[in-house]
DNA sequence: AGCCAGGCTCTCG
DNA sequence: CGAGAGCATGGC
């Protein structure tokens, strides 16, 4: 089944999925201007394929979907809302692009990048997952656990001889046990985190995918925040990758080695410069955050 | 070998 | 309170 998607413009896609390249093709994946991964909709496993058919200022999405059952209409509206989420197909950036005008790096980030979105993870547990599991140790590691955690606990979609994972819920991390959990490589610490989260979700006292559409952001940090092994870089991080909601992970040391890179001669800086720096980007201080990261990895020199 | 890597909690003084 | 130990794995 195939639907297609329009985007406001400029929109491009395949700068936005680029930062999927260096995913596992089971789990998460852009490869050769296609992009898939896994959805749920109504507890059914959907593999969704995306690639770009428009231009930058005629954006159009093809979307692909494959599962192991008939796909509803109703659900086939869900992917709809899913995808337009996922890649933030209404947002437009003009506004942003117009308030960096005067911040020379910017300026010319947001003209070589022109198109580019900040991708977020389906659900907001998503976001607190990866950004759990991310704390303190390298990426190169922490994506080594997540991909354990997740074909561990993560449902499996079958399509012929291929097999897909989805990211697990937290129904899934729920019947999971501690020690499994750290057979995946996670710490004592962090696993007992996850559950702990996950427990708090299914028993209802905790509305973490409620917060996305909160529009009282003291609430979204005091809730995020009194969560077990949840601190101001986890609150920050999941804020901007599973609710769009802005903020500017400053204490992250990758963030600031970036920020420093194209702002301060790449000398090292504290979280206390990174946003002073950040002051000027105004509402859009994640996503100015994400051009610079994107910035680096496409080789745009300082 | 030992230190560090997109942090956080817990325990002391 | 503020400082410091401890934690998981993998790369250098």
């Amino acid at each position: 089944m195939k639907l297609t998607l329009k985007a406001a413009p400029p929109f491009d896609f395949d700068m936005s999925a680029r930062i999927f390249s260096d995913g596992d093709g089971r789990i998460r994946r852009y490869e050769d201007g296609r992009f898939w991964q896994v959805i749920r909709t109504d507890g059914k496993l959907v593999l969704i394929v995306i690639n770009s058919l428009g231009s930058i200022w005629d954006p159009k999405l093809s979307v692909t979907l494959r599962s192991d059952k008939e796909v509803s209409g109703r659900e086939k509206a869900r992917v709809k809302e899913i995808v337009r989420w996922l890649f933030d197909l209404n947002y437009d950036l003009k506004p942003f692009y117009e308030h960096v005008i005067n911040d020379k790096v910017m300026a010319r980030l947001t003209r070589e990048l022109r198109g580019l979105k900040s991708p977020a993870t389906v659900t907001v547990f998503e976001a607190l997952f990866d950004s759990i599991v991310e704390q303190q140790i390298s990426l190169h590691v922490a994506h080594g656990l997540e991909r354990n955690v997740i074909q561990s606990f993560g449902d499996r979609l079958k399509l012929g001889s291929e097999v897909y994972y989805a990211y697990p819920t937290p129904q899934n991390l729920v019947s999971a046990t501690v020690e499994e959990l750290r057979k995946c490589g996670l710490s004592q610490r962090k696993a007992e985190y996850l559950k702990n989260v996950s427990r708090l979700i299914v028993e209802g006292e905790l509305d973490l995918e409620g917060l996305k559409d909160c529009t009282d952001r003291d609430a979204i940090i005091n809730t995020l925040d009194r969560i077990r092994g949840v601190g101001v870089w986890t609150t920050e991080l999941t804020m901007v990758r599973g609710m769009r909601k802005d903020a500017l992970p400053a204490d992250d040391l990758g963030l600031r080695r970036v920020i420093s890179r194209y702002y301060c001669d790449d000398k090292r800086i504290t979280s206390r410069e990174a946003r002073v720096i950040a002051e000027k980007w105004g509402i859009w201080k994640g996503l100015a955050a994400f051009y610079l990261i994107m910035g680096e990895i496409v080789g745009i020199k300082p």
